[in-house]
This record gives structure tokens, C-alpha cells and sequence, in this order.
DNA sequence: AGATCGGCAGGACAAATGTCATGAGGCCGG
DNA sequence: CCGGCCTCATGACATTTGTCCTGCCGATCT
């Protein structure tokens, strides 16, 4: 029998870390060699570790697992990256190819996709629902610019324009001015409605 | 050795399900009986199996975890309900206990309190984090009224006053006058706070 | 060099939003 | 039976938001 994959599992819920860690470590051939709850600590416990297989979750405190993954990319080039989210958005696959991932999982179907997709990983398999890469292929790239995104982030809570105009040193022509755009190209009729379409699409 | 523990389980995300239930399994003196991915599937799953303790996710499609607490209470009334989800929002816990449930679990932490969890609510005891209870008593009840709520939930996906007064078969100035006092009463500065607000005292 | 795009800003205008005062009816507890 | 609360509704008002147009700058592509 050969080594076991060296697994690195980042997830910021502790019970789904808990759970997937001893799921994973019951599978002969596979050994969770670092657990992470937070996104900036992915790079150095992998730098430490040195696993096979890096399994992020996206929506993670700290930086996300999207950019963690090119991080972890460039560090640890033989590292395979398999991306496990809760949302299958668009925007969210799309970005995940572009960092460099190997594979993305939704945290839907059953957990023996989980364990096998490792292995097709290492293998120098492309792990991806079908009709997932479909939806991001129809849904066309992120039509929002930099500043788009930015504003409508610092839109997300709820802060009015000055607020908004505050944090960004901007102007608050400006800010409405991108939110206008923004709204204009989700297709949405106010700036909740534009936040939610481009959280929808991944585009945040 | 006494009869195994009959555990139901629902859970929405398929992963996060087939993981708690593999783990339950590994238990002894555990085994579960049921698993459901839908709020609706609760109480007849339930009716079916016979647990001695349906473990419950509030945030479920279909009727919410609390929402089929009470029921479950009703329908089962030895069966005890432990509440496990992702966010420890004082008005969750509050809703949890007045539905009758035992306990109160957030996905954070170890895995190995769930199993811990289980047996001492079989045993009559209540499982609920010291430090969250404390939150939930300090801030208070909910002081939104049931219209104010149904105005909140309505706006909280950007609709428009037209929409939600469509919706809610309301004028549109008595949608303005709800916003504008749970506005007030969330001491927010807008609906998105109002609503973000809410949200995170779990008041909707 | 010219065209295009993104970042930035101002002004003017219409529409939506938030506030307030006011008042009707219903229901409950003291 | 009265006071208090909730529901529902108007109208008036100030503020915020969203739209559109104009303009300047720098980078990039052709």
C-alpha cells in the first residue's frame, strides 16, 4: 500500500470541521493533516503541513477560500485544491478555475462524493458538476467592475451613500453613480435588489 | 446494555447530514432512525420512527426547525428536541425554548458535544451554552410586533412599498408606517438595517 | 493618434423612502 | 368600562435614492 493522502481541510464551522475530518480519516487511504477555521491561516499550516490535497470552503473568516487558493497555488505548486462550498453560484466556480482548483463541491449530495472526489483530485481529475459548469458558462463573467463590487459590499449593510462615500473616499456623486451602474447591470431596481442579484451570481 | 438511542436528524445540506449521521452511527448507544433533509418531512418522519430525540436545523426549505419544534411537541411529546444550528441568534433560542425544546447547539465547537448533547437531553437534563443564554436574557424579547415582522421579511429581498403592500395586501402607507417603526424600534436608519438587525437578534 | 474603458466628480431632476400627526376599530387585562 | 396596544389607513413633509448628462484623467488596445 502506498502513502495516504495528506489532506488539508479549511472550514470555519467546527462541527462540519470535526465531523469531515473524521469522516476523511476513516477512509484507509486518506490522512487529514491540518484542520483550519480561518481563511489567513490556510497558507502557512499548508507551508507546515504539506498535504496532497487542500479541501477550503469559501465563506471563511479572514481572506476567503477563492483567494487562499491562489495563494496556496503559487506557495505549493503540487498542492491539488478542491474547493467545498455552500452555494453553487456561478461567479463562485468560475473564480474558483481562475485560482488554479482542481475540483468544486457543493456542501449538498452525499458525503461519499467527498472522499472519492479527493482521490480524482490527486489523480489529475477535474472534479465538477455538470450542470453547475453549465450555469457559469451561460451566466457569463462578472459584468461588474472593481469599484462596482467595492460599493456594493459597503452597500450590503445598509449604509446610506454618505456612509458608503465615507469608507471608500469617495464622493458621494460617485458612489451613486456606481451604484446606479451596478443596479443597472443586475438588472435590479434598487441597490438590495443589486446586492442580492450579485451575491446570487457570486459576484461579490 | 439497555436499547440504542433513537436519534432523527434533520439537516438541509446533504454533506453536513450524511456526516453527522455517519458520526452519530459510530456511537454505541446511538443510532438513528431517521434522517430528513425538509421541515415539512419533520413531523411524519417522526410519526414513522419514533425517536427519542429528533435533532433539529432551524434554517430548513419548508416549515422551520422551530416551527416544527412546536408541532413535534405536540404530535410526540416524549420525544425530546434538540435544536443544532449555525447561528447563535438570541431570539432563536428564546423561540427554541418556548417551542419546547431541551437544548440549544451551535455548529460551532466540537463534534463530540453533539453525541454528549444527545444523551444528557435523553436524560431530562437541558443543553444550552451558558454564555449564549445570558445573551438571549439581556437582550430582551422580541419587540417587533407580528406585522412588523411580516413587513421586514417582505422587504428583505429589496421588494419596493408597492410590492410588499401587493404582498401583504396593505396600503402602501401602512407598509411606510411598519417600516418606519421597526425601523425605529431596531435603531436602525433604514429597512437594510432594519432588516440586518433583526436578522442577527433572530427577531425574524 | 484615436477609440475605448474604467475611475472619479458635479448638477439637476423625478421617484422612493422615512417621519410625523392623526384617527378609526378591535381586543385584552385591570 | 377604561386604558393600552395592535392593526390599518391618510396626508403632508423632508430626505434619500436612483437616473441622466456632462466632463476630466489615465491606461490600454489598435
Amino acid at each position: 500500500m502506498t502513502a495516504p493522502i495528506r489532506v488539508l481541510l479549511a472550514e470555519d464551522q467546527g462541527m462540519m470541521r470535526g465531523a469531515l475530518a473524521l469522516l476523511l480519516g476513516l477512509e484507509e487511504d486518506i490522512e487529514v493533516v491540518a484542520k483550519v477555521g480561518d481563511g489567513d491561516a490556510i497558507v502557512p499550516a499548508a507551508q507546515d503541513a504539506g498535504p496532497d490535497v487542500a479541501l477550503l470552503d469559501i465563506e471563511l473568516p479572514g481572506r476567503s477560500g477563492l483567494d487562499a487558493a491562489a495563494e496556496l497555488r503559487a506557495a505549493l505548486p503540487d498542492c491539488r485544491i478542491l474547493i467545498l462550498t455552500t452555494f453553487g453560484r456561478p461567479g463562485y466556480l468560475r473564480r474558483a478555475m481562475e485560482s488554479g482548483a482542481s475540483g468544486f463541491l457543493v456542501k449538498d449530495g452525499p458525503v461519499e462524493e467527498l472522499a472519492a472526489a479527493v482521490r480524482r483530485v490527486l489523480r489529475g481529475e477535474r472534479v465538477i458538476d455538470p450542470a453547475l459548469a453549465a450555469a457559469a458558462l451561460s451566466a457569463g463573467p462578472n459584468p461588474l467592475t472593481r469599484r462596482e463590487v467595492d460599493v456594493l459590499n459597503a452597500a450590503a449593510d445598509g449604509s446610506t451613500v454618505a456612509g458608503i462615500a465615507a469608507r471608500l473616499h469617495l464622493s458621494q456623486s460617485t458612489v451613486r453613480n456606481y451604484l446606479s451602474s451596478a443596479i443597472g447591470k443586475t438588472g435590479s431596481r434598487n441597490r438590495m435588489e443589486a446586492v442580492r442579484a450579485a451575491r446570487a451570481n457570486g459576484w461579490l
